[in-house]
DNA sequence: ATGGGTAGCGCG
DNA sequence: AAAGCGCGCTACCCAT
């Protein structure tokens, strides 16, 4: 879908070349049903428009119920319940010191972000070729003010029409008021003046509306300062909603206004960028089946999460005193600083590695190093994988649970400077997978279930970014591998080694794979020697022979960096751009990072991008039955599908991912190859 | 008290 | 000489 051409601003005395907002784009404020059926007459005649919502009250701080055995000693007739003072909800006594306990934390958090579900919109502002209007229906004034419902379905023909809806983060304001349509979300074409920005240039220090403005439309600094740090302020809405309805009205206008300015300004540059065109709208195409994911959310089993927390705090508990009690005396195991005086100062272990700053490390590796030496070293290495998988994962995710058994974390576009997602809050792409020595690896990724009657569906490209790589390159070897369906990794170790595939042991396939994956990438000897335990002269051999074995990558790479030293900037496939202006700079350290960074660009970004059509493809496909996308993790998508619909979607699915053009080819040289498979959660999914 | 920086560690 | 990249979150520590 081509990006619609501008409409052309229509308001008197407009100057293109000098946008002035304050002055051209006259407000109205909206007070009568006959007003708001002119105004929406009137819009209908742009092909485009600006919107944003203020909405107020139920941040995401929730607190759930916990199900499961209350602390022994009470009883569930021991009626002396209480209201917790965060969430408000009732407990029973013996739970109020976890209900606090959590809510606390969870309302510590700075600035926790309004809910689009369940947050209250209170005025919607319009603005458009030459105008601007705000309605308001909820401010906390005396005068008469328009109901929400027929306020929204008056807009209907509006918001659910072929016009493009312009908007900073436009997927919060579209959540925000698609619960007035009964969850439906109004449709494309739509314009993120955000993912513009970033897409246009993805290393600005920031994408605050405000700072975009004042970069991008010269914004006048005559508008009060008060106004600037109030949409400085990511809360405006909550901010305005306090102030006086003058007041409010003049604050609610601004940022649909500065949306619409933004919106005409920067999407002009997209006529001459024909791949950025293109990249924008594939984003606003994953925004679309961002906002469902997030609608729909992921089911976990809530029941669970109680008794999983208790066990792992008597686990760390036990963990813990075992430690303190070969140290000896008080010490804080989470504390850095305390270990490295322990272990350095008073055991006198030998210091193996510095922190970036210069101090003495304690991280894994070293500890795992120091093992040989002493037994504290060991037993605090199993302290720290229980104390992560209770204080991450565990206790990180109860407040973020809601009332349907579903957490909805945020998937981000404008983040990750190569082009992938990124999730927060919480972020459900660093659940633990692998195997581990003392505590269950997959304890987490079982709670994510489900629900009755459905089966998860685990769907994941395999080896995607080493086959981009054989794609740029053009590698004859890795070509030959990916197109005649060769195990890779095998065939690297026959070939560093010089035995034939049958001879092949394990652990040398597990180096292979290793080099593999870090000579693809700049990476050195060194790191193989710390992953697989090999001798210094053994790394440089395997080094030497890998790239004996694929010449194109040194060559692919030297041609990258080139490129990036003499444009600034490197590109995936689909033009996705990396600025990297250290590229030229005259510190090697510095110079050798954005060396590394623009190798890694067109592979992980490709990946990426692929990814993400791929994304759209297979939510498109889900569209036709009782199915959800709930999961994305780079190369990976969780899938919500009942029972019995999985055999229908398994191939629809992998056709979804593997089937990927790009200008009426497949978009590789080598095939494209996604493992489907089908479990009750996601652990037993994926295996 | 609260905010920024650092260390460490989870994932692809 | 020395080197994968990309993220987000929790805890601690020290500053204001």
């Amino acid at each position: 879908m081509p990006t619609s051409p501008l409409p052309c601003p229509n308001g008197e005395g407009w100057d293109a070349a000098q946008p002035s907002p304050t002055k051209l784009l006259v407000t109205r404020t909206v007070n009568s049903v006959e007003d708001l059926k002119c105004l929406v007459a009137d819009y209908e005649q742009f092909d485009a428009f600006a919107f944003d919502v203020e909405t107020t009250g139920n941040r995401k701080v929730r607190m759930l119920r916990l199900p499961g055995p209350l602390p022994k000693g009470t009883t569930r007739t021991a009626r002396t319940s209480v209201l917790c003072p965060s969430c408000g909800r009732e407990f029973a006594d013996a739970r109020r010191k976890f209900c606090s306990e959590i809510c606390s934390k969870a309302a510590a958090k700075d600035k926790p972000p309004l809910d689009a579900r369940t947050n209250t919109v209170w005025s919607l502002s319009l603005a458009g070729p030459g105008r601007s209007d705000v309605i308001p229906m909820g401010h906390p004034d005396k005068r008469k003010q328009l109901h929400r419902a027929e306020v929204f379905e008056i807009l209907r023909p509006l918001f659910f029409s072929g016009r493009r809806k312009i908007n900073q983060n436009l997927s919060f304001d579209l959540l925000s008021i698609a619960k007035y349509y009964d969850g439906a979300i109004p449709p494309p074409p739509y314009g993120d003046t955000l993912i513009l920005a970033f897409l246009l240039n993805e290393n600005l220090d920031s994408y605050k509306l405000g700072h975009l403005s004042k970069k991008y439309l010269a914004y006048p600094t005559r508008l009060d300062s008060q106004v600037m740090t109030a949409y400085g302020d990511e809360k405006l809405g909550e901010f305005a909603y306090r102030v006086s309805f003058q007041e409010a009205m003049r604050y609610s206008i601004i940022d649909a206004k500065m949306a619409w300015l933004l919106w005409w300004k920067l999407s002009h540059r997209l006529e001459s960028l024909p791949k950025l065109a293109d990249l924008f709208d594939l984003e606003m195409g994953v925004m679309r089946v961002l906002m469902e994911m997030r609608q729909h959310g992921a089911y976990v089993d809530v029941a669970a999460f109680g008794p999983l927390r208790e066990e792992l705090e008597h686990q760390v508990a036990t963990k813990e005193a075992e430690c303190l009690h070969i140290v000896g005396r008080e010490l804080n195991l989470n504390s850095t600083k305390q270990l490295a005086e322990y272990l350095y100062d008073e055991l006198k272990l030998p210091v193996t590695k510095l922190t970036a700053t210069g101090l003495r490390s304690t991280d894994a590796e070293t500890l795992k190093r120091l093992a040989r030496r002493h037994p504290f070293p060991a037993k605090l290495l199993e302290q720290r994988d229980i104390q992560k998988m209770l204080s991450t994962y565990i206790g990180g995710y109860i407040p973020r649970i809601d009332d349907d058994s579903r957490i909805r974390a945020s998937f981000n576009q404008a983040v990750a400077k190569t082009g992938r997602l990124s999730c927060s809050e919480p972020n459900l792409q660093n659940i633990p997978a692998r195997y581990r020595q003392n505590t269950e690896g997959t304890m987490v990724r079982r709670l994510f279930q489900a629900p009755p009657g459905y089966k998860l569906i685990v769907a994941d490209y395999s080896q995607i970014e080493l086959r981009i790589l054989a794609h740029q390159t053009r590698d004859k070897t890795l070509l030959y591998a990916y197109t005649e369906g060769i195990d890779l990794h095998l065939m690297t170790a026959s070939r560093i080694w010089k035995i034939p595939p049958e001879l092949v042991t394990p652990e040398q396939r597990s180096i292979a794979k290793n080099s593999n994956f870090n000579f693809a990438f700049e990476g050195g000897p060194q790191r193989v020697v710390q992953m697989s335990g090999i001798s210094d002269a053994d790394a440089e051999a395997v080094y030497e022979a890998w790239h004996k074995s694929y010449p194109g990558v040194k060559a692919w790479g030297k041609k990258v960096k080139r490129f990036c030293w003499q444009h600034g900037y490197v590109e995936t496939l689909y033009g996705r751009k990396r600025r990297l202006p250290e590229i030229t700079s005259d510190d090697w350290k510095l110079r050798g990072y954005a060396e590394r960074q623009a190798v890694n660009h067109p592979i992980q970004g490709t990946a990426a991008d692929v990814a993400k059509i791929a994304m759209i493809r297979v939510n498109e496909v889900l569209r036709q039955l009782d199915a959800h996308l709930v999961l994305q993790v780079h190369d990976e998508f969780v899938i919500e599908c009942a029972e019995s619909q999985v055999e229908q979607a398994l191939p629809l699915i992998r056709v979804a991912m593997e089937q990927i053009h790009k200008d009426g080819k497949p978009v590789l040289d080598v095939p494209l190859e996604a493992n489907i498979s089908v479990g009750s959660n996601w652990s037993e999914a994926k295996a």
